[in-house]
Order: C-alpha cells, then structure tokens, then sequence
DNA sequence: GTGAGTAGTTACCCGAAGGTAAGCGCTTAC
DNA sequence: GTAAGCGCTTACCTTCGGGTAACTACTCAC
C-alpha cells in the first residue's frame, strides 16, 4: 500500500468506493416497491393477495413482476404448498434478511421525516 | 376460526408502521441517483462539474433537475460566491445528514453484494 | 477574437416503469 | 350451475425518468 502525498482529501478513496456501494446497491434494490415488497416478506410470508393488501396501491401485475425479479435473484422464493387447494407462500431468503439494518435504518428515517414534513405542513397553515 | 384475540402477530402493529415508513422514505429518496447524489455532497460540497465527474454517467439535465428537487426539499442548498468568477458550490444540509446511517448500511450492503455477485460469476465460469 | 471552462437550458426522443381493466383456469361454497 | 376467491396473465395506454446534443451567457487566458 503506497501513500500517495498528493491527495488533498484524506480518505478519497473510502469516499469513491462507498459511493460506488451505494450505486451498485441501488441497481438492484431501486423501484417504487422492491424495498418495502422485501420488506413486508422479511417480515412474514405471505401469499399473493395479502402481500397486495398490504402494499396498498401495488397492481397484480406489478407485484407479479416484482415477485419474479426478486426470486430470480434471490431474495424471495416461490413455495407451493400441497394443501387443498395448493397454497403458493412468498417467503424472504437468508439474503434477504441481509438488507435488515438497511430497512431499520430507512424506516426509522421515514418516520422521522413524516414528522418533519407534518412539522411544516403546520407552519405553512 | 377466530380467536378471541384476533391479533394473530404480536407485533403486527410495528410492521405496518414500518412498512409505511418505509414506503415515506421511499416516497422523497427514490430514484436512480438521488441517494448517490446526497452521499456525494455530505462527503463534500462540490460544484456542478465536480459532481458531474463522480457520479460518472449523469447527464448535465438530469443533475440540475435532482439538485433543484433536492433545494427544494432542503436537502441541499446552492452557495453563490462572489469570487472572481462566482464559484457556485452545492453543499448538503443539515438534513441531508441525518441520512447519515442509511447511506452508511447502504455502502455496506452494496460492498457485500458486489463481492456475492463477484463470487457467484465465478462459480458459472 | 479564439478557445476553453463553468453552469447550466432547451428541444427532441426513447424505453421502461407502472397503472387499468379484463379475463383465465382452478376450486370450493351455496 | 353460478358465484366468489386465488394467482396470476394479457393487452393497452400513459407517464416520466433519463439520454443526446446543441446552444447560451459569462469570464478568463492566449
């Protein structure tokens, strides 16, 4: 590991990778629903209708789509359960219950925010 | 079936309001560079072509329109100094860094998602 | 005055994300 | 047999995020 004098900014480099993290994390995990999708799956699984139910506003199609990206890469596997009639679980895999202090971390985030925005909704009136 | 207390969960409260925090969150960071944006700037405040080199990609368009949603949401502000010529450096708020512990979780998770996707290219080689 | 740099703006375009609505194959309940 | 629930699929359409490229207005250095 050579130290190179000319870098202005100490840790330039922490800052590049961290940044270049942040970047590769938000390919995978960026949409409208994916968060809260594994969210909601890491908290219990669930079938098809009540995952809709619970993100309210999600289409069949969308959440569809979804629940096949997510267990092509590996974050949700598809049971069949042979009961009668076959009960189909979306379950949340060991990968990703990885994401569990990133979603911690954003829900704290968002319920600090709600009440900031709510904070200047009261001001403005 | 139903049972006298028709909570089947537990805590099933803390996982709606999580969700729905989450969901807030998701509502004002989602998008393709705004996290990675609010990184760069709580890092160190920059100019315009200093971030436009960083976050290698971003078009001029798309990085004036998330830096003026992000004034507006005060995430950011856009420092006018009258040298010669006028520097304008955009530095992140206050806000900006209560994000502080997202963004941390998110490097890490996206380090050690880098290095699983490494690991499984190589095993289908 | 010519070229380069800074900080954008504008017009045009494309593709993907996502919403709407309807339907399908299956089964169970009435 | 008819309706209702489950787990989707399909077709269609709209929106918007985002890319390209050109251009502006200003200043400085040569």
């Amino acid at each position: 590991m050579k130290v190179v004098i000319d870098e202005p900014i100490p840790d330039k480099k922490q800052c590049v990778d961290s940044l270049r993290n942040v970047l590769d994390a938000l390919y995978v995990l960026n949409g409208k629903w994916r968060l809260a999708l594994i969210l909601s799956l890491v908290q219990s699984s669930k079938r098809f209708n009540e995952i809709q139910q619970e993100l309210t506003g999600i289409s069949s199609k969308v959440l569809a789509k979804e629940l096949k990206d997510l267990e092509l890469n590996d974050f949700v596997v598809r049971q069949v359960y042979s009961t009668i009639p076959v009960s189909i679980i979306y379950e949340a895999t060991a990968y990703s219950r990885t994401l569990k202090n990133v979603l911690g971390e954003l829900s704290a985030w968002g319920g600090q925010h709600r009440e900031r925005i709510k904070q200047s909704m009261r001001k403005q009136s």
